[in-house]
DNA sequence: CGCGAAATGTAGCCTTGGCTACAAATTTCG
DNA sequence: CGAAATTTGTAGCCAAGGCTACATTTCGCG
């Protein structure tokens, strides 16, 4: 029998929900970046970042659009709405404390950026609060 | 044009890979705990315990003995291949070193016990010896 | 201006990982 | 033993996220 433990599958469904997630931050966050580099993002060129075939990218564009991150008129760039930006802008700011983190303990630059493409979609807001909590106890702490 | 940088492309291709073998460690975990614990891994069990339906539990069982994780006979119970075992115990570990991790930065038991569900999967192996470096550097601290 | 190159769109295919509905086997129990 | 309950299998649906091949539009430039 085993009462199934609630948390245990708590924790795998939530898993599930932001591995769904994942690709969409990761798409915005470029485009956001492309967007200050080049006044917009080109899907050609987000496609290239990415390192996926083109229409590919169109998919996850259209998908952005349902959801009300960006807007797009056929042939011209993509644009991030204003739901977009916000998202664009937690996504930055928590790959940067990832990264932080990872190198506090320890992790080298290279690696701690690698890695943290993948984690940083797993940080929970709470658990992002206590890494800065963590990251200013340390202060500029090397070795 | 901007020279697409290449290891941002591999950062993003890395995170993709380790995303879709993460369904899989969680399996192979699952059905090692499970075997712990009464000798076999049912399918109902299983599926229970990740909050899926069972022929969803059945689908990636299929898949599990396609890649030589795993064996089964119809109608009963699910056992890991020595590759299986293998996966397993490194699977097991990552997921306690990096709840580790996680509880000696600050972050609460639940929560660290929650995020490390999805964490663990994008952690690679030089980042894991770099966490246990720092546990072993922190002893037992706690605040 | 107009033509070739580049960018974008679209169609269609595949795999994974969800689901429900229903069929068949196994286990449990009166 | 046999019927009911449980477990497992199977069919078939969907969405996401990959891809290639090909059509169309836009852009750059002689
Ligand atoms: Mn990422
Ligand atoms: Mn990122
Ligand atoms: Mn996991
Ligand atoms: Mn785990």
């Amino acid at each position: 029998m085993s009462e199934t433990d609630p948390s245990q599958i708590k924790g795998f469904n939530r898993a599930r929900e932001r591995a769904s997630r994942a690709l969409l931050e990761d798409y915005v966050e470029m485009i956001a970046d492309l967007a200050a580099e080049f006044g917009e993002a080109r899907i050609t060129e987000i496609a290239a970042r990415l390192g996926v075939a083109h229409p590919t990218a169109t998919k996850a564009v259209a998908r952005l659009k349902r959801e009300g991150l960006a807007v797009s008129r056929p042939y011209r760039g993509v644009f991030l709405t204003e739901a977009g930006e916000a998202l664009a802008e937690q996504v930055r700011a928590r790959h940067r404390t990832v990264v932080a983190l990872l190198r506090a303990v320890g992790v080298p630059e290279d690696l701690a950026e690698l890695d943290a493409e993948g984690i940083e979609h797993h940080v929970s807001t709470r658990t992002l609060k206590a890494f800065e909590a963590f990251l200013a106890s340390q202060g500029g702490k090397t070795g």
